[in-house]
DNA sequence: CAGTATCCAGATCGATACTG
DNA sequence: CAGTATCGATCTGGATACTG
């Protein structure tokens, strides 16, 4: 088997990474697996404007309140969304991708196209394991 | 805010998704995130030989035996890994990757890499987060 | 409207002990 | 050597109820 040269380049920059920089590298990581981070990523972008919690909340489906709460939390700490308060009665809140969150989205998209691509690949690997 | 075409792409990808193959999009989408599988990826990547389970556990440092094998198992399923188990005493199982194991990793590397090269916007958008 | 607070069931993980 | 089995602490996430 050969060695995976491109890899070699990732290893080395993780390498040269603090503890608590590696942690924090670890965190976003979560954040590019977490269905609804990402989800929740791709509504504001599709919109292309910033969006209320509710509409948020009815576009990503079957997210539950606290969820989408804790999600967009975590995202706006990371500095991947905006979040924007209206002193306004009913309140209103508005979520938007920043610069860094519309990047990590196109930094992700090739991976995660491979993977749908792929999933007949995985499909096939999974039922040849469950067989025996 | 521009709207990002690239994104589209992957969502026309995932709405030709079944339930079932949604899912296993997910499940894999997992994988690239956790730390132990992806270390343990990566080990084997960098070995460019088949490893026996001891010599990962030795490579992946503070990984449990109990993780690395749900770890191993989870990949194996996947058709990521290959798990090859001599008849001898004592014992000898070699993991590889496979194909699909290179390519995957071939695939996650530039997102890592550019999560780890922003790693400082990160922890701006973090400081100025917990400042407030 | 946009949350917060609380409860609770299930998944997860490390540590430990044991085995073919 | 390469696991499996088990226990306990921890984390997670949904459902529900309440509030500025």
């Amino acid at each position: 088997m050969k060695k995976t040269k491109k890899w070699d380049k990732a290893r080395l920059l993780c390498e040269a990474l603090s503890e608590e920089e590696d942690l924090l590298v670890n965190e976003v990581a979560t954040r590019v697996a977490d269905k609804w981070s990402l989800w929740t990523l791709a509504t504001l972008a599709e919109s292309g404007e910033p969006l209320r919690f509710s509409k948020v909340m009815a576009t990503v489906e079957g997210i539950s309140q606290k969820s989408l709460t804790k999600t967009l939390r975590q995202l706006e700490r990371d500095g991947l969304v905006t979040r924007r308060v209206y002193a306004e009665v009913p309140p209103r809140v508005e979520y938007a991708l920043t610069e860094l969150g519309v990047e990590l989205l196109e930094h992700v998209e090739p991976l995660w196209s491979w993977v749908a691509k792929s999933v007949g690949d995985f499909a096939r690997a999974r039922k040849e394991y469950d067989a025996r």
